[in-house]
DNA sequence: TTAGATTTGAACAAATATAAACAAGAGCGA
DNA sequence: TCGCTCTTGTTTATATTTGTTCAAATCTAA
């Protein structure tokens, strides 16, 4: 059989099936497991299935949205990241936490520290509600789309608070400055940042060097910059001047 | 069955029921309860679900979980009261919406309202998040037992809008007045009712003639009562001047 | 409130899955 | 045939998942 029609029959078999697993499909196809996961790894790669441990399921469009895309894909450089940010953060620290899938992930890491979190997020309160974390939440309008309170209303707010650390999200990052793809989260995290102490930008490896519409801020604005990235992607924001914390 | 797709059945169990517990779904996904546990963690942390003792329960709808067994109770009251209630409210209008389970439930009666709720409750926003309501969040402390937002910044965040309607719950009430069983809540409904043309109180008959420890304003403050209470037991508060609707 | 039952989290151990590096074999063109 | 690439399988080390045990926390009912 060939390859193409091996990896033909995995994603008939995912067609009909919700999930498959590597041994019984090695078993089914008769070749070894990491034949059948090297076929998913390049099957992932085309966004034609979503691997597990074990496995693979098929992309289903209504979880996929809400439950893996944001939160699975990419989620090993996020959580590398979010681990190295929560080392950043001591008790009795009060941080910011601005709205965001990166920023988001934060949230496991610190539910057992005894902090004082304030945000402009939904989900982080919702994930933050019913630990160690005491939560503050900015008030203002609701932005469905990101279920973010954003607005007049929210600045004003965010301008009382003081906080030891902020740790905020972009869409790119090059070293011209920060993008993002909306005014309104724009401001919401210029505004976070200029309240605290110390502002760290959590950024994954993808978004370095992208651009998007808006440049809201030059990379002045921050203290770190916490990312997988490698030490070559890093050291033109470390000639800058920027700490960047990457391993 | 890999690991994601034994998440995903637990999400899908839950999108099609309240709640679930771990010891039943470990009998049924046949796999220890530890295991189920930590997928509830796990989903708990992506603001999928929300862990309780034994179990978990959905979030889209019922994010209080403290809401559970208290909104069961009295339920067709409270309907009958939020649908007179939902009379009231005219295209256009500005309302308030006090957090606590009466005022929640007199959401599935908006939804299709095109007016501006601005609310201190995280179920409210939940409830109207994704409906024609246009919703305001007020900021402040995270009150995790109540799910809404309360103290200072609060109170001054509700001082800054001016609403055509409020709607408030209240523990008691008597022909003395007000009742709450916490002063954070009793400052935030006098607070709302202040910055409101009109305050109707949602008040189910149980509640008429008990005293909680806090009388925390006259009915003066009112403008209506909203209940399912008879004539008999509407009558002293008609007297002193107070319109009722319970019919 | 207190006592008893249940649920939970932490630490450990075992089973399983994965990645990386290397080796073997097939196919193919010169 | 040789040399090359591509695919596949093996080995080994690492990572992940799962279940067990037990102490602590939490709930419930009197």
């Amino acid at each position: 059989m060939t390859t193409i029609t091996r990896k033909r029959k995995i994603l008939e078999f995912l067609s009909q099936n919700e999930e498959m697993e590597v041994t019984e499909m090695a078993k089914y196809l008769e070749v070894s497991d990491i034949t059948i996961r090297r076929d998913l790894i390049d099957l992932e790669s085309k966004g034609l299935l979503i691997r597990t441990h074990g496995g693979a399921v098929k992309i289903d469009e209504n979880i996929a949205v809400s439950f893996q895309d944001k939160s699975v894909k990419n989620a090993k450089e996020k959580d590398f990241i979010c681990q190295l940010a929560s080392k950043e953060i001591q008790e009795g620290d009060v941080i910011f936490i601005d709205c965001g899938s990166t920023t988001f992930e934060l949230c496991k890491y610190i539910r057992e520290k005894k902090i004082h979190v304030i945000t402009n997020s939904l989900p982080v309160v919702n994930a933050l509600a019913h630990s160690k974390v005491k939560v503050n939440l900015i008030g203002g309008e609701l932005d469905t789309e990101r279920m973010a309170m954003h607005g007049m209303m929210a600045v004003e707010h965010i301008r009382k608070y003081q906080a030891t650390k902020a740790f905020i999200g972009v869409d790119g990052l090059t070293t011209e400055g920060l993008f993002a793809h909306s005014e309104k989260e724009a401001e919401i995290s210029l505004n976070i940042a200029a309240q605290a102490a110390q502002t760290y930008l959590l950024c994954d490896a993808s978004k370095i060097g992208k651009k998007s519409y808006l440049n809201f801020g030059g990379i002045g604005l921050l203290h770190t910059l916490i990312t997988n990235a490698d030490d070559q992607l890093a050291s033109p924001f470390r000639t800058l001047g920027l700490p960047v914390l990457n391993k």
